[in-house]
DNA sequence: CTGATTGGATAGTTACAGTATCCAATATTG
DNA sequence: CAATATTGGATACTGTAACTATCCAATCAG
């Protein structure tokens, strides 16, 4: 289809599909000459995800460069591979030294993980210090719950991962680049996209539980 | 305090200050003269309220406003003046119609209170179109995995609000406007600071499981 | 008394995310 | 085949948000 037929069928208008080609976040359709150039389903779906990633996410275009980039040309590590791409998602945090005394804490008393080069230990030491200086510091009676409840929502994410992308017995080198590809995308965009449904989710459970209690 | 010591311990330039003070989202100072005023711990704890809703949160300025609005002159109805809180977080969408199919069957699916006046139902329904989109819709078997971790964590929140908060057994016109107040305060920032804090460990929990398929 | 600081007003800056315009080279159509 | 429309590509412009800087007269501190 030609440029126009994207913009019509995508809802986006031509002049910022352009600029997205400029950005480099859309792939340049295939040229049938030099006013002419023929874009696919791929192109229609790349641009339905940089709005989804933008509007819905709320990604800098920056950032979506990054996720995209992550996707096209995955590490070879997936480990590694996750922790850019929650680089590339908000909040953006630097880490303050090496110290992250309220996420250790946290971390530890859960007994999960801890490494200080994990973005998201940033992310949380410094969400935590918010919580604490606006006078609802998070409990350890709070954060049990919280982590009871979402530990086993991560095992139900990574065991649901393509071709058991992140597990141990399966050898690396078995899996071929579009599997290896499968499971990065997988990976990357279910963290950035799924984070809204979830938090959807528990603004909705908590109106529903205040609806209850309000017997209405 | 005068402004410059106020700017110094809070770290924000004192041009900033003057700033958020034209915005209307940080009161003004005692005056003590044409040349003075007089800034508190209060406008302390303030300023540093506004940046986390700013930098962590990722609020603008104008959903600042009304959040911080929300929390000094609160609606009568706490269900209400939450559901206007959810709508100054991000994030922002519109309905589309009435008609929100794919959140309709999820919260039905879940047994949980439909209802499409709600911004996070819209808000959910556009997470949702979006997963789709990107070719990792949201199965009802996830789904009843979410449900099931996050309806007990709402549950836990809702318990612990101050005073009782959303408790049909408390005669509203028993509280006073502090207690009230502080209800306000707790659900409104409960909801906005709470939110990074459950994303950083979901996104914690991830590394965690997958650090630990991996055996690292 | 004198230099530094303040509140308040106004203007300027930077970054981001598009929009709009232009143009020569095609396509398309009547 | 001629007239009209559309395209890719380059360049320039706009609008908004969130600061940041400058200015000024009043006044506070030493």
């Amino acid at each position: 289809m030609r440029i126009s037929e994207l913009a019509r069928r995508s809802g986006v208008p031509v002049a910022t599909i352009k600029f997205y080609l400029r950005e480099g976040i859309l792939p340049a359709g295939e040229a049938r000459g030099a006013t002419q150039a023929d874009y696919d389903d791929g192109h229609l779906n790349r641009l339905r995800l940089i709005r989804s990633l933008a509007e819905l996410a709320g990604l800098p275009i920056a950032q979506i460069k990054t996720v995209l980039g992550l996707i096209d040309h995955p590490d070879a590590d997936l480990f590694t591979t996750l922790g850019k791409a929650i680089s590339a998602l908000p909040p953006y945090v630097e880490a303050i030294g090496d110290e992250h005394p309220r996420a250790r804490a946290a971390i530890e008393h859960l007994g999960w993980t801890y490494d200080e080069t994990f973005p998201a230990t940033w992310q949380l030491e410094r969400a935590l210090a918010a919580v604490e200086e606006a006078g609802i510091p998070l409990t350890d009676e709070r954060l049990d719950a919280y982590g009871a409840a979402l530990h086993p929502m991560a095992e139900y994410d990574v065991a649901g991962a393509p071709g058991g992308a992140i597990d141990a017995d399966a050898p690396a080198t078995d899996r071929g680049a579009a599997a290896r590809s499968a499971a990065v995308r997988y990976a990357v965009l279910g963290t950035a996209l799924y984070e809204p449904v979830v938090v959807a989710l528990r603004r909705l459970a908590h109106q529903d539980v205040a609806a209850r209690r309000l017997g209405a």
